[in-house]
DNA sequence: CTTTTTGCATTGCAGTCGCAATGTAAAACG
DNA sequence: CGTTTTACATTGCGACTGCAATGCAAAAAG
């Protein structure tokens, strides 16, 4: 086997240069020389390591889940052990709120591909399992945390609506990044009780 | 003049086919032929209608926004005179949600059409507007029905969040609508107060 | 060394795209 | 009547698309 490349790395960078293109110009200017431009590489190349474009597409919708995932564990991971469950809930949801430009930039590539999926129902089914587990996770938190005066499993649902929706509305320009946060602790303060968060 | 033909019916035949395209095949198979070909008539029909491409998407756009607007006034005069604040809020919310296939097929569109303006800025401004609208209504509705415990703009905010967020949820298919409307009632609780619907 | 496999570039092809140009039929106007 | 204006239909062009095919250099394998 000759001239040895890491090919995750390859396919990594392409990925990376696909992101870029949908994020400035929407997932229909995604092309195989478009995103070759923009990675600086030949058309050919990208061939190479995605066979049909689908393939590239399938793999950088991945790489958005895998991100977001990275990003929130990273987050809480950073809050120490065992953090109380309104806190952790407000670090995760915040963090996965298109608050910053890079965020941002991720969220018209995810928003862009949840269209993309709504027409094909076969990719949409690891989109479904990923919204189950952080739907549990919510869950779990809020039974922890909250008062037995609600049920958490609709709590749950609720509250990952108003971090989903907030993101669009985000994204549209609708709201001030500070705007968004408010109303996110304002549900956590319908859940947990008004509580000030300290410092 | 001759021929006199209503050209509001036919751009809503047009948009009719474009609509239905969008929302079986995505935003990106819309173009003249496939339009043309739905809507069954000739491609220079089409065009003989809609100068260019973004003439015909920005009119499809304004025909979903309509639609929408159309069917919230419906349900709210259905209620009849000065409705309580909860239900009419309830009624509203239920009625934007894609909970049958008609409304999946609108929502498909709508879910399109917001990734499609998140990279043009300059077609967003119309949604821009019919938010800050919607989230004036919505405000004055909890200012009128709930307790003072919160503030009505945060909480508004979050209440089209949540109808938003379980929109999304609900056209990739995570959801049942019941369990939809059932977290719509429970964020609707925790803003007026747990209250049974009579009935 | 030669052989083989991999990495990548280039080219070409069939198809689709938006759109302009052109043609034609018909109806209102003078 | 003729003229003009509207309502389409058809054709064609340049640009772009995904993708297959082909070529070629370099490095590992023997």
């Amino acid at each position: 086997m000759p001239k040895r490349v890491d090919h995750r790395e390859r396919r990594a960078l392409i990925a990376d240069a696909l992101m870029r293109v949908a994020a400035e110009q929407g997932l229909e200017a995604v092309s195989l020389r478009h995103v070759a431009a923009a990675a600086g590489v030949s058309a050919g190349m990208v061939q190479h390591y995605f066979r049909t474009r689908d393939e590239m597409m399938t793999f950088a919708l991945a790489v958005v889940r895998e991100r977001n995932e990275a990003r929130v564990t990273r987050a809480i991971s950073a809050l120490g052990a065992a953090p109380a469950p309104r806190t952790l809930l407000r670090t995760m949801l915040a963090e996965l709120l298109p608050l910053d430009e890079e965020r941002r930039a991720d969220g018209r590539v995810a928003l862009a591909f949840l269209a993309y999926t709504a027409v094909r129902p076969a990719v949409a089914a690891a989109l479904h399992d990923e919204t189950a587990a952080l739907l549990g996770f919510v869950a779990a938190q809020i039974r922890a945390g909250a008062e037995g005066r609600i049920d958490p499993e609709r709590a749950a649902v609720g509250l990952l609506a108003v971090m989903e929706g907030l993101g669009i509305y985000l994204l549209g320009g609708h709201y001030l990044p500070e705007t968004a946060l408010a109303a996110l602790d304002t549900q956590l303060d319908l859940l947990f009780g008004p509580e000030p968060p300290p410092g």
